[in-house]
RNA sequence: GUGUCCAUAGCUCAGCUGGAUAGAGCAACGGCCUUCUAAGCCGUGGGUCGGGGGUUCGAAUCCCUUUGGGCACACCA
């Protein structure tokens, strides 16, 4: 089924046509004016220049032409020259039951879905996920789930950094406390334990404390980039202990990214592409795109179009190290290999704008993607707490990730408990659900690309535009719906009935919005749209459901119809919660 | 310096491919529970859309300019 509006607008083209003008001008949007009509035409006015017409004459025209429309109830010709339109609940009707008969509510699904690689954007292995890695993960999962919705094939890449100095520093640094342990010992020729030789708390200690020192002590650096070197260049030790920190990391960040809701479906990150990068770096000297400059291996992305300075996409360092750009670049070129995708988005924070468009238009210009392969870059901002500076522990630390879902979860089980009576388990249960929906809500509900403050009270009030208040509004339906069936009623082959009253259409008006929203989220990769939605949809609920009685209502067939409804609307909100990543509890 | 993003109600934010009277939430104030979850609903007050110019029948939205702020500008990631 094609989006409403479109469909809205053909029928106005039609009009608009019939009345010897362009349909194209025919294009309706939602009303702005809510108190005068439901929806508007605007292309009388667009059109009376091409026409030489007064924009009135020609709504009057059209409108003329629209009495006996089916879709339209109401269609008149207002000064200057605005139509303004008002559906037949008759066809709302239609249309609500499309959607109520489809898993996808009658979204059209591609003919050939495209493959998409979501790239999350690379934590770092061996350092605790702090708050500034939520919104990647958040934001990315949420991306990863519309574009899956709207009929896509997706892969969401965690994209670890896990072969950098990093590396190097945490071996330095364990090294410095067990200097004893085998795998330092280069005479060893033996099986390397199974074990760890450290736990992941330990692991989350060595690495700031090492990055540290390295600031002071040069001599402590130079052990860390050899530490480097010989894990790159596949040193048994070094290597054995770089996979103990792999799985001691990685299953720390399961652990963590679990918690909210968010899965990857590769764990690669930049020691994959590492035996590629001599290829890679082969290819692009062979194909005369790098070129050695200030003794670095560079290549030119300059535009002729460019307004400002683009420095060139550097390959290799002047010492002949790889870098961020080296590993980014070669991932690509695996990704072309093992996956062929049609288009890659990237998730980061928006300091990284220059960077990335330096390496798409390198990918381009080497050819290391297809010219039709579509490279995307999403720059998030920046969490900042209450004071509007990046978002801190009470005593100026970086939170970690872990703590602050915990503080969610806590200060969410709290309200809970001061609400309703409810025991101590269950509360427990529904305000791990609760909380998540506030973190991910609270970030996702604004643009992707803006700064936003973080306020725990805010995103945990069940008041508001909030992911309780969503919830909330959902477990509403469910209660009414359980009900429903106790009472002997049965939620399948449910008829739906034309609109009775206002806040009932309204609902409907609403609902039928859904494939123009969601169609809209993917294409401009905006989660907050979804949040727009549901929040707008939760109201046009809450607002229908106090003024009219459903269990109560005499008539059976219109309590069915209307239990219809709420089923319809309920399925919306599930549905939308789950792409933007959580879920609701059945009672609250 | 070059580029880029931002500035909307006391606070937090929508709206930005031009349309009518610029919307929400929070906070403040006032109503609504014998009746499906009142964690809800209804209502009131609150704005030179940073300033100035321009394009247009019409500008928060497009263009120019200016002020204030954030960020980035090849050997970090």
């Amino acid at each position: 089924m094609k989006k409403i509006l479109d469909l809205l607008s053909e029928e106005m083209g039609q009009a608009f046509a019939a009345a010897g003008y362009e349909a194209a001008l025919g294009k309706v949007t939602i009303s702005n004016r809510p108190d005068l009509c439901e929806y508007q035409c605007n292309g009388a006015m667009a059109g009376a220049k091409q026409y030489k017409k007064a924009p009135i004459m020609i709504a009057n025209e059209v409108a003329e032409k629209l009495t006996d429309s089916k879709v339209f109830k109401e269609a008149v010709a207002v000064a200057p020259g605005f139509l303004n339109l008002k559906l037949s609940e008759e066809y709302l009707l239609s249309v609500v039951k499309t959607m109520a008969a489809d898993a996808k509510f009658g979204m059209d699904m591609p003919e050939s879905p495209k493959k998409i690689i979501v790239d999350y954007g690379g934590a770092n292995v061996a350092k605790p996920l702090h708050v500034g890695h939520i919104r990647s993960a958040v934001i990315g999962e949420s991306i990863k789930r519309i574009c899956r919705f709207v009929g896509h094939d997706v892969i969401g890449d965690v994209h670890l950094g896990d072969w950098g100095l990093q590396m190097g520093l945490v071996i330095t640094g364990l090294r410095e406390r067990k200097p004893d342990l085998v795998y330092f010992d280069e005479n060893y020729t033996g099986e390397y334990p199974a074990e760890a030789p450290f736990t992941v708390s330990e692991l989350e200690e060595i690495y700031p404390a090492a990055s540290a020192k390295s600031k002071e002590d040069p001599e402590f650096k130079a052990a860390a980039m050899e530490a480097t070197f010989k894990l790159q260049n596949g040193e048994r030790g070094h290597r054995a202990l770089w996979r103990h920190i792999m799985n001691v990391s990685i299953a720390d960040l399961k652990k963590n990214y679990g918690s909210l809701n968010v899965e990857f479906d590769l764990w690669k990150g930049e020691s994959d592409v590492h035996d590629l990068i001599p290829e890679m770096v082969d290819y692009m000297k062979a194909g005369g795109y790098a070129y050695i400059s200030d003794g670095a291996l560079v290549v030119d992305v300059k535009e002729e179009t460019d307004t400002k300075e683009m420095p060139p996409c550097m390959i290799l360092k002047s010492d002949g190290a790889a870098l961020y750009n080296t590993t980014d670049l070669a991932t690509i070129m695996e990704r072309m290999r093992l996956y062929a995708p049609d288009e890659m988005i990237y998730l980061t924070d928006k300091r990284q704008a220059l960077y990335f468009e330096q390496v798409f238009r390198c990918a381009k210009k080497t050819k290391l993607v297809n010219e039709d392969t579509k490279l995307q870059w999403l720059g998030f901002g920046t969490m900042n707490g209450a004071d509007g500076k990046p978002f801190k522990t009470r005593d100026g630390g970086v939170m970690r990730l872990e703590n602050l879902i915990r503080d969610t979860k806590e200060e969410m089980f709290r309200k809970i408990q001061e609400g309703r009576q409810m025991e101590e388990t269950e509360a427990k249960a529904v305000a791990d659900i609760v909380a998540i929906s506030a973190l991910k809500y609270g970030d996702l509900s604004n643009q992707a690309s803006k700064d936003y403050v973080f306020d725990i009270d805010r995103f945990t009030s069940f008041e508001g535009d909030t992911g309780p208040y969503i919830l909330y509004t959902i477990v509403r339906m469910k209660s009414i719906m359980n009900k429903f069936v106790e009472q002997g009623g049965s939620l399948d082959d449910l008829q739906l009935l034309t609109a009775e009253n206002e806040s009932e259409k309204a609902l409907e008006m609403q609902l039928v919005q859904f494939n123009t929203m969601m169609q809209a989220a993917y294409e401009e990769i905006a989660p907050h749209k979804v949040c727009a939605y549901i929040y707008d949809l939760a109201n046009a609920f809450n607002h229908f459901y106090h003024e009219t009685k459903i269990l109560g209502e005499e008539n059976e067939e219109r309590k069915r119809s209307l239990i219809a409804l709420l089923q319809v609307t309920c399925r919306v909100l599930e549905s939308c919660i789950d792409v933007l990543g959580f879920e609701a509890p059945e009672r609250m």
